[in-house]
DNA sequence: CAAGCAACGTA
DNA sequence: CGTACGTTGCTTGA
């Protein structure tokens, strides 16, 4: 059935965009729901081929062969149907040495027995012979749209003969997929004659004699062909099977693995109708998990009375890991908005607390008597809870810290917890394990994390809305009734999330001392959040005048560009004014108003990237494309531009939000906005970077960024003698390489040939090929393929130590840095081409730009914690991969810059050193240069 | 109206 | 047919 939605469906119109072909996957499965939806079936299994022998072709070395070769389209899709079985709950069974006919023969004769009516799905002809009052078979017509029961008077109306004569007919007439000739000169008519004269096929051999004329000949030449025939066509049906009949029950389908297999399939609107299909036929919703308990836990208020139940608390359970679940009143409530606000901190309305066997919530909020105004509380538990979450000794499992701890600092005063609460002894982060155990995850929300790895749910009620119609009711109570049912509910939520964040942390902890990671969250990660709250609540100042004048300037720009757009292809447009942000529009008037030559095809057509407008530019001259690629600029900057003047908080400052868990490599990245990709390399993306000014109470600014780092590691992780000498004499590193790779002294070494060899380098550590190469080069395929064979003849610990990395992968299954931080690359061994060679490409890159990841990390603990230590009241600001933006106070630069050198260079131990280079500006611009 | 796509900024 | 990201506006399709 699989080659058979194969074929029916056009292969090109079913590929993921990684070129991994669905056709025969999306066939299948569409066939088996409509299956579902029109049989009504209440039980269902599939049954598989495997690739290895059969007694059939054990006992026919002949058998099926002559087949042409199994598309390469059709590769991987088998394992993905087998996948959709496994999201769906339909079991899946192959037996070595048997075909899927004799397991699909075995299921139905069990049925048979057990009285039930059987339909059997299958493209071979074979199994007609199955077919009883009880079960049919569907045998698709045409694809796999087209597929009709056979009942008995449809074979013998087809055929001639009743189905369990079907074989002998197929033994006498021989099947050309099979490769089982039959006896020549007779077809379909004949056989059949003889059947209904004689009774089985046998009878017939028996009776050949009496068969007169040319065909009666032919039969008794070919006896032997047609009882080996009957011999093989013949499905068993008394199989030891590995699945029991009761076990192929339809059940409902395992959702979240659904969704995760038709992602990555895109399969969109199969997705629904899986799930409507099995809805009805199973009724209704999937009955739900049994929800796990949470253990009874006891409500505290802000008041005196509460502090006696905290203390004993405590006094119990604060040696022992604890769950501490802190919950906010944050974003979630504001009015509907993507990116809070910068001050728009949670404010934290209590902290769950639980213990092995034991719970606690403290509510920070509510209470009769406190009011909701943020009032401050009195003491009571405040101090109490204050001084237990500052214990380093007392050891604390969250879920992302950095946002606690950022609440905590940000709305203090508003918590009972005094001005400075402290977060400290906490021993993990389950976002922060999480993802170190699985670092190319899209999402690492709490709920997600506990359906993956505890396969439970944060939710408690089946139906998170009925919680909610809930307390509506109540809103009808008086306001103390309805204050203390919230208080209950958030006590309840804040327990369970601190519940599943202990167990979430009992079972990560041991994954992480097996692979030996456990230092780099404890010791790293861990304390790298706390350091980026200051970082976040920090900000940088914008010279905002300047801001808004960047703003009108690039406007104008923009404005400018598109008129003179505009008017160039007025008359080939007829006036109309194409919107040059479309690139549909733009497709039209380029490739079909003006027939300009084809470029660089898309997803959606032909691309109009800046590549292939300065292409077009160069064999057109038109005007229009250099306007457009004007306006292009000018748009972006002020893309950039707005904003930014967007995300300006009330104090003057834009405060970047930043993930520590979304790059695959070990990154950071920054959101809300994106302070890792302001504009550098064009004049007037400068001036951008030099709104970005040292604030109020600070005399500069100061940058510090690593030079090279990614090729000093290159060297280490190689130990390629002459690199490594090469940095360590200090050399201009692509002056260098060039003098070597193009045999001339290093004074003779031209701005060309350093250009070239510079982008070759780096390309190495990202897998570049020799036609990437020329291509960003323009230089021929094999003048690039030199450049690079120059390089590895020179540099041969580089190509040995990139062919290793490889390797060891693929034989691990990940990559891993300097700090042991891994990246699982199962693609490594995919059979799909494109799919691998983008896993290996990864391959050779994640360790590189992981350890550099590793060392600024690195470098960002130690130069906090020397700043704190000499009572500095310098602060970092940002980080953008390999440099520091740090805000320095009158009289510190000195001190500041020796910290930065020092600590930054300092950050690992390499074969080579690590260059800092040291700035210091008004503006983040100024201090760059 | 959300999701996908093309485009483009950074290291 | 070099890696890693985030944001944007347009288009598409549910």
């Amino acid at each position: 059935m699989a080659f058979r939605a194969f074929y029916a469906l056009p292969v090109d119109n079913f590929a993921t965009d990684t070129g991994q072909h669905t056709n025969a996957v999306y066939g299948f499965t569409t066939m088996l729901l409509t299956m579902i939806r029109q049989q009504k079936p209440t039980h269902v299994v599939v049954a598989f081929d495997l690739d290895t022998p059969t007694f059939r072709s054990e006992e026919y070395t002949e058998y099926k062969a002559g087949r042409s070769k199994t598309p390469e389209e059709f590769h991987g899709q088998i394992n993905l149907i087998i996948k959709v079985m496994e999201a769906m709950n339909i079991p899946t069974v192959s037996v070595d040495g048997y075909e899927a006919d004799d397991i699909v023969a075995t299921f139905a004769a069990l049925a048979e027995q057990s009285g039930w009516d059987t339909r059997v799905v299958s493209g071979d002809r074979d199994a007609f012979q199955l077919i009883t009052d009880r079960t049919l078979v569907l045998y698709p017509k045409k694809g796999v749209s087209d597929i009709p029961p056979m009942d008995a008077a449809a074979i013998e109306e087809k055929y001639g003969v009743r189905p369990e004569r079907y074989p002998d007919l197929a033994a006498l007439v021989g099947e050309t997929a099979d490769n089982l000739p039959g006896v020549p000169g007779v077809g379909p008519k004949t056989a059949a004659k003889w059947i209904n004269l004689y009774g089985t096929v046998e009878e017939v051999l028996a009776h050949a004699e009496e068969i007169k004329g040319k065909a009666g000949q032919s039969l008794r030449d070919h006896a032997e062909d047609v009882r080996r025939n009957r011999r093989l066509n013949h499905l068993l049906r008394d199989m030891e099977l590995p699945v029991s009949l009761e076990a192929t029950e339809l059940r409902h389908p395992d959702h979240e693995q659904v969704e995760e297999l038709f992602d990555a399939l895109q399969f969109n609107t199969v997705r629904q109708r899986l799930f409507d299909t099995l809805a009805e036929r199973l009724g209704g919703e999937p009955e739900a998990a049994p929800v796990e308990a949470t253990p009874e836990f006891t409500v505290l208020t802000a008041d005196a009375d509460g502090a006696t139940g905290l203390q004993d608390f405590l006094a119990q359970h604060a040696v022992n890991l604890m769950g501490v679940h802190v919950v906010l009143d944050g974003p979630a409530i504001l009015p509907k908005r993507k990116i809070p606000a910068p001050g728009d901190y949670g404010v934290a309305l209590g902290a769950a607390l639980v213990a092995e066997d034991a719970a606690v919530y403290v509510d920070l909020a509510g209470g009769p008597g406190q009011g909701s105004e943020g009032t401050q509380h009195d003491a009571g538990p405040g101090p109490i809870l204050a001084a237990y979450l500052a214990e380093a000794g007392h050891p604390k499992a969250v879920y992302d810290l950095k946002a606690v701890a950022k609440s905590l600092k940000a709305t203090g005063h508003r918590t009972g917890l005094g001005q400075d609460v402290a977060l400290a002894g906490v021993v993990d982060d389950v976002l922060l394990s999480a993802y170190l155990i699985q670092p190319d995850r899209r999402g690492y929300g709490l709920d997600a994390l506990v359906q993956t790895h505890l396969q439970s749910t944060l939710e408690m009620e089946a139906d998170p809305t009925q919680a909610g119609d809930q307390l509506e009711l109540d809103l009808e109570d008086p306001g103390s009734a309805f204050e203390e049912a919230l208080v209950q509910a958030r006590a309840a939520a804040g327990v369970r999330a601190a519940w599943m964040v202990r167990r979430l942390s009992e079972q990560f902890q041991p994954e992480l001392i097996s692979r030996g990671a456990q230092q780099l969250l404890v010791d790293l990660e861990v304390p790298l959040a706390s350091v980026m709250v200051d970082m976040e609540l920090a900000g940088i100042a914008v010279d905002r005048p300047v801001l808004d004048g960047l703003f009108d300037d690039f406007t104008e720009r923009m404005e400018a560009a598109q008129e003179s757009a505009w008017a160039s292809v007025a008359e080939a447009n007829g006036g109309e004014k194409v919107n040059l942000g479309s690139p549909k529009q733009l497709q039209t008037l380029l490739f079909e108003k003006l027939d300009m030559p084809k470029t660089r095809k898309t997803k959606t057509g032909y691309s109009t990237d800046v590549e292939s407008l300065t292409d077009l530019l160069n064999q057109t001259q038109h005007p229009f494309l250099e306007n457009l690629m004007l306006h292009r600029d000018a748009t972006k900057l002020r893309q950039t531009v707005e904003g930014l003047r967007d995300t300006v908080a009330a104090d003057g400052r834009i405060h970047t939000t930043y993930s520590q868990t979304a790059a695959a490599t070990g990154r950071l990245s920054s959101l809300h906005p994106n302070l890792q990709n302001i504009p550098v390399r064009t004049e007037a993306g400068r001036r951008i970077r030099d709104v970005f000014v040292v604030g109020a109470g600070y005399s500069t600014l100061l940058t510090a960024d690593y030079s090279q780092i990614e090729m000093r590691i290159m060297a280490h992780l190689s130990e390629d003698e002459a690199l490594i000498q090469a940095f360590r004499d200090g050399e201009d590193l692509h002056r260098f390489v060039g003098a070597q790779v193009f045999g001339v002294a290093p004074e003779d070494v031209s701005s060309e040939m350093r250009a070239k060899v510079k982008a070759m380098s780096y390309g190495l550590a990202y897998g570049l090929s020799s036609f990437g190469l020329s291509k960003q080069l323009q230089i021929p395929v094999d003048e690039a393929r030199g450049l690079m064979k120059g390089y590895f003849d020179r540099f041969g610990a580089v190509r040995d130590y990139l062919k290793e990395v490889v390797a060891q992968a693929r034989k691990d299954g990940y990559t891993a840095t300097i700090k042991g931080r891994r990246r699982y690359l199962p693609d490594l061994n995919s059979d799909n081409r494109q799919l691998r060679d983008m896993a290996e490409r990864a391959a050779l890159n994640a360790p590189i730009q992981g350890s550099a990841a590793d060392i600024i990390k690195q470098a960002m603990l130690d130069v906090q914690l020397a700043l704190d230590e000499q009572g500095l009241g310098t602060r970092m600001l940002l980080q953008v991969h390999d440099e520091l933006i740090l805000e320095v106070p009158d009289g510190e630069l000195e001190a500041a810059t020796a910290v930065l050198q020092d600590k930054m260079g300092h950050a690992a131990e390499l074969s080579v050193p690590l260059d800092v280079n040291v700035g210091a500006g008004r503006s983040w611009h100024d201090a760059a240069h």
